[in-house]
DNA sequence: CGTCGCCTTGAGCCAGCTCAAATATTGTGG
DNA sequence: CCACAATATTTGAGCTGGCTCAAGGCGACG
């Protein structure tokens, strides 16, 4: 993403952790010690199918991955979105078989764990393990928040709310720089993600470039005006749970 | 509701758990062994406010409680409805602030849970902690198939599928009979569940009776015919997680 | 330099909305 | 047990945000 320096698993999985809560030395000494075995994903496939049962993590390295659903009659729903330092699937570790799909909306780099060392961690590592499950906890969060948007927001709001999601959560992992954030979604995706048709998220998105608050290019959003844009989300970042309520972000205070 | 024998909050509680996972010997007499503080919630009351740091967990002894969040012009979103044997703000536990509210749906009793038995569960139980993790992990599939009941899915597949899920539910802690289960809400709390107007509820809820789905009587729904409602919401409740795929369930298999 | 995926635009339509008022139903105090 | 208030349900009518269908443009990539 943009970048010359590529971080590794560990390093996105310490900074994630480490964005909703304190690591102690010997976590960071865990987490570094972490031997993951590095796998890339084409944009458009799985890395963990409904109805299968994973024998292991993934953490994501680059990229985003995306969860879903299909229906009956082939619309699709993403529940969420899934940024580098993230490990979407980890809820494997406790619930036998996925019941929704896993998949890279972008090329991803993945570091996959063996479910055997994360349960090695939490009964070696409480305090850790109590970081894991807020971690999961903090993912409830950001559902709740998702199913306000689709259900209560009108189509712009609730693209504006997803964006500012993204950009604080971008940011959180050092990901974000100058009001610029990747984004490397299609407005396909992005309407799957928000419950709206793709030509209404077009339509919307003109609309919003038009009043010079949000821009496209090359992949990249550029956030012309996040005062402007988080009023319209009417966005309260208080449910990603970020550490010092999120203080320590430079661009997209929330 | 509608029961001469009021089971106790831990006898709900292990009801609950025993429904997704098993219990061992040692962790039925830990919530044998269980000392809460019954407490009566009327209808409507709040029962953990957002933005408030709660020092204990509720067990839902009986009632129906839900989670929401109010938007700035007033609009409600509902995100879950709680049963017996629920433990709705476990959460609290790792996060420190509530980012929704918590309120009985229905007049509610309650069983609270120091923060501080919770710990020591987990510290000396890690059975059992796996599968408090378990159920937490669960309450995101359930969040995240509201997503999609809320983003895809039109309104009477929405409103249907929503029964269905509790439903279920209700059985699997031994509060559905007969095709028939406790249904305390109003068409605003169901609206406010599905993202819809009261107004349109109540047409399609007209249209479920007028069908012979489902009638509603006295606080209660009568579904008369499962597998109409079941096709109707598209229903596949492998999202709930329930042990062996909810086989145990006697009238609303899953 | 063709082709494939994505974005854009136009046009017509409808599911679900709002507003408003009538009619149950439930709860309360006397 | 009744009267009255408050809450919930129902109905009608008109409107609109967002949908679908269909076609055209435009990059990117082999």
């Amino acid at each position: 993403m943009h970048m010359l320096y590529q971080p590794s698993g560990a390093q996105m999985l310490a900074r994630k952790l480490s964005g909703i809560g304190n690591l102690l030395p010997e976590d960071e000494a865990a987490i570094a010690a972490l031997d993951m075995t590095v796998m890339n994903v084409a944009a458009g496939h799985l890395i963990a199918e409904e109805g299968s049962s994973p024998r292991h993590c993934c953490v994501i390295i680059a990229g985003l991955a995306c969860r879903y659903k299909i229906l009956v009659d082939g619309k699709r729903q993403i529940m969420s979105f899934h940024t580098p330092g993230d490990f979407p699937d980890f809820y494997s570790l406790h619930v036998d078989v996925m019941d929704h799909s896993l998949a890279a909306a972008t090329p991803c780099q993945l570091g996959l764990v063996p479910h055997s060392i994360f349960r090695q961690w939490v009964r070696r590592h409480p305090h850790l393990a109590n970081l894991l499950w807020r971690d999961t906890l903090i993912d409830g969060s950001m559902f709740r928040e998702w199913i306000v948007n689709v259900g209560r927001r009108p189509g712009p709001r609730r693209i504006c709310h997803l964006l500012c999601e993204l950009a604080v959560r971008l940011e959180n992992v050092g990901l974000a720089e100058a009001g610029r954030i990747p984004f490397p979604l299609t407005q396909s995706d992005l309407s799957d993600a928000v419950g709206l048709s793709v030509v209404h998220v077009n339509r919307v998105l003109q609309d919003l470039k038009s009043q010079n608050i949000v821009l496209f290019h090359n992949k990249e959003a550029v956030i012309a005006d996040w005062p402007k844009l988080r009023a319209m989300a009417q966005f309260d970042g208080a449910y990603l749970h970020l550490k010092d309520g999120g203080r320590q972000l430079r661009h997209f205070k929330i």
